[in-house]
DNA sequence: CAATCTTTGTGCACACGTTCACAAACGCAT
DNA sequence: ATGCGTTTGTGAACGTGTGCACAAAGATTG
């Protein structure tokens, strides 16, 4: 998910793209590229080829090989790129050089889980400090951090410059905490509340949400299930037609065939709900 | 973050986008729509317009009317959209009135967390089994269930038609595990791993990655902390032309001045790294 | 029933993102 | 030094997403 950059004040007319304007998509990647290329150092691979990056990527070569023309020309035609240089220039692009540290507000038991995660340490984040509303959850310790009370928000931001804020509230809560540390001083804010957060120009905000992602593949699951449910209708015909051609053609059986479990819970699956409904069940007043 | 959903076999020559092509991105935003209009509902508001959804949805109006418009046309001009008949509308495109089973693969701080979290029951979502490969953590409760060891996996996905699969486990296990969801008939993963996974075509994967997030927000702060070490430079001059001026005339300084805070410590920042490194600082071999 | 006001639904233009395909550039072997 | 194979960097075409602006459609009032 992206929450767009806040529309980007004093943009005064750049040609078009050039000169430090990296596209949304590809900063998104870069991280990506960036956990593949040190992988690729711990191993002492000297240079990566953008396929084979891409490849440990996830994404086109193309594409890749494009977005690392945004950073400049770091790669040397007919070899590849140099994974040590290319780790540097991405981290650098990234702001990773650099040390930031981040207040987790909220330790319940995703606040609690966010403060052992590994991966928070690492590329220069530090956990500043935890904060939490409820008195019974103050002055207990997770991940070796002592839970502080949410009256020290605005003196550790302060203190410590910090200018990322975690969330991990109850939604009701999510607004009020956000508001605190946009007023304390905090311009990035990563929310984990399954909340709308409104924040002033120049506060970049980005949600991650359990409950939509979960929705989204649901959809596409449904989308599959009533798919397969019309090829299912489909088969036994194209099974016949194929039967009476010669045994040298191609099987025109569907490729879902060889997978009978998941075939089967898809079906009984669509034929649960009405797979095609398209008769509204309830026509509003 | 959206992986974007896999090429999609059988796509039979449709004119373009209509019959039931819903575009990615208004299947990301349903969701946020429904969260919106459950609220509504729960305050008993029998209509609301587009603009106001829009507003508490976080989206621009036009564009929550487009969404609205391939799924059909919900709405009543004059007066707006019925808040239940999109409620039903919204949750049946989505899939959400029928039943999710849902497991989750390692129950360390995160999928325990997972496990109690809130929105996960809500919306047709069930927790069907925890599982975990750790002696230690098998047969000790998280949420009110019991952790189940990975080998009653096949047995699960089985039984309870689980389509739906989160990966919480470190990144060395995650495409192990997902193979085996994938063999035992899962077809959508929500994966918390900090992996690519690499699954077959028609299976879905959705990434959800703290660490991805924080780095590019950080991407974001570094480049705003560039901008007022820009301003800050320019500042000076402008201040001094309008202090020349009437007083009538409106001020020129920029509108991070009234926030000392927030610009005393980007500009530290600023400083302390190269705000403007154009000068690469190694060369590669 | 006509005039007016509100709000939807969408045509259109534009911005952004992705992918193909290929010329230019480089290393290496002969 | 020349030629060959490899890989980058990017122009161009295409697809997707966004937002403006406005006609059409319904509600409401006199």
């Amino acid at each position: 998910m992206a929450t767009g950059r806040p529309t980007h004040t004093a943009d005064r007319g750049r040609p078009a793209n050039r000169g430090r304007g990296i596209p949304e998509a590809t900063v998104a990647r870069l991280p990506l590229y960036l956990r593949a290329l040190t992988a690729l150092s711990e191993r002492s691979v000297p240079t990566v080829s953008s396929e084979e990056l891409a490849s440990a990527a996830g994404v086109n070569s193309a594409k890749l090989r494009k977005d690392f023309s945004y950073l400049g020309s770091y790669g040397t035609r007919g070899v590849g790129y140099d994974v040590e240089y290319l780790v540097y220039q991405i981290s650098r692009e990234l702001g990773l050089t650099q040390d930031w540290p981040v207040v987790i507000v909220g330790i319940g038991n995703l606040g609690h889980a966010l403060a052992n995660y590994g991966g928070f340490a690492s590329r220069g984040f530090r956990v500043a400090a935890l904060l939490d509303a409820d008195p019974a959850v103050v002055g207990t310790s997770a991940a070796g951090l002592p839970v502080r009370h949410m009256d020290e928000l605005e003196d550790i931001v302060e203190d410590e410059q910090v200018s990322i804020g975690v969330i991990t509230t109850p939604p009701g809560a999510a607004q009020q905490v956000c508001d605190r540390l946009v007023a304390a001083g905090v311009t990035s804010i990563l929310n984990f509340a399954p909340t709308v957060l409104s924040v002033p120009d120049g506060v970049d905000v980005r949600k991650v949400d359990l409950s939509i992602e979960l929705q989204i593949l649901a959809f596409h699951e449904q989308r599959k299930a009533g798919e397969e449910a019309e090829q299912a209708l489909a088969a036994p015909a194209a099974a016949k037609a194929a039967a009476s051609s010669g045994p040298s053609s191609e099987p025109v059986v569907p490729a879902a065939a060889d997978r009978p479990a998941r075939t089967a819970a898809k079906l009984r699956r669509a034929a649960a709900s009405g797979t095609d409904g398209d008769l509204p069940a309830v026509m509003p007043a």
